[in-house]
DNA sequence: TATAAAAGTTAAGTATGCTTAACAAATATA
DNA sequence: TATATTTGTTAAGCATACTTAACTTTTATA
């Protein structure tokens, strides 16, 4: 049995190495992660090693075990499940879910998140379009899908973004541009790949870089 | 915000005071009641008290503040909530939903608990018939009903029993009573007030002290 | 390649919430 | 009422999981 603070390192690991592509983490990336002291993460670091939970040695790159990665896909898997149950079955909105998801994760049952998953209809995304892992534990690998990827004449939500600077949020927002705002991509030009976009109910251009960098989901007919 | 400990330390107390109809606990009595040692309950009386939660003076009488039976009635509330939802959404019996629940319980946030409760449509009691207290905290404090409060010629299912010595249980055995049997009482005796019930479709008679025992739910049209 | 900066570790200390052991107060019984 | 029993408290210690401060190893740069 993990406890709360073990699977959240756990969780934290897995995330870094996806989101970075990386397959070792280092302690200060962790500690930052995890927003506590790089001290804690070194006397943590022990522990999870001796549960055969990760590979790592002093001063040396930290990375999951199969064992270590297979826990932390089911906590994953838990979080997204409860955000699915949220904002579905709760009226919870897209931004509210992440905090109560947090602590809903940890609780320890198989038969109740197995049992969510079916009262759910067994879901392969999340509210912001992230994958959830299967009871076996597969993770389909694939981030959510930015506007880029999307295809022509269909209709997206905006889930968020992928670049979290000021100067985008900016433009994001000088573009009527919002979490849930529909789009739709009628053309690509050819020449520089900009993007002529219903957004919103008006039609804009956008450029391949603003698309790349808005998630989206499919919205249900 | 209460830790889960405090929070189940203030649950055991009200537990305690509604189901002895004392309004003072002991030291020992409360330690026995969360499987501790009476030394724990010692020092966190100490700390419950500083916070306004308990009424407590050395080798004195143990009782909730206002504050404190708000804050253990709102767990009770979500306890009782999160047993509803596992058996009427998610196919749990009975049986399984405490130790789920217990940890369910701890979960803080206040919006999850009101949208749960209307999720579920405001339930009156939780799987055992044991009333659910309302979002402004108020608590019917009436207990389950046994058979003998029952209603003549409408269905009730058998929830458990009031008694657990095993003369009882081996009598309640030999009667073919369950949890889950249907029991209806179709006349009752004025000499002795014994029942004539129809109990798993045969009829039989039980005494009033019987009846008295064996805690039931009005079975669902 | 010497050294400064960054990254990581260890040691000592804190808070929570338990434990056991020793002790004190209250209650029951002879 | 003296004493034995029960009940409750305090003190010291343990485990978890953090912190800060001092130190070590690695890496980057002059």
């Amino acid at each position: 049995m993990l406890s709360n603070s073990e699977e959240n390192y756990l969780k934290a690991l897995l995330h870094l190495t996806l989101e970075r592509g990386q397959a070792e983490t280092g302690t200060n990336e962790l500690a930052a992660s995890l927003e506590i002291k790089p001290a804690a993460v070194s006397l943590m670091l022990k522990k999870l090693k001796e549960k055969n939970l990760v590979l790592y040695k002093k001063y040396g790159g930290i990375s999951l075990t199969s064992v270590g990665k297979k826990a932390a896909i089911e906590v994953i898997r838990k979080h997204r499940l409860w955000e699915t149950f949220l904002c579905e079955k709760l009226d919870f909105s897209w931004s509210e879910v992440h905090t109560v998801a947090e602590q809903l994760e940890h609780i320890q049952s198989k038969k109740l998140i197995d049992e969510l998953d079916k009262f759910l209809g067994f879901p392969k995304v999340d509210p912001h379009g992230e994958p959830i892992p299967s009871a076996k534990g597969e993770l389909d690998f694939r981030s959510k899908i930015t506007l880029s990827e999307a295809e022509i004449k269909k209709s997206y939500i905006v889930l968020g973004v992928k670049d979290d600077s000021s100067e985008f949020l900016e433009y994001v927002d000088k573009m009527e541009c919002k979490i849930g705002t529909v789009i739709k991509i009628l053309s690509v030009q050819p020449f520089d790949e900009s993007l002529e976009v219903v957004m919103g109910n008006k039609k804009k251009m956008v450029t391949k870089k603003f698309a790349q960098s808005i998630f989206v989901k499919k919205k249900k007919a």
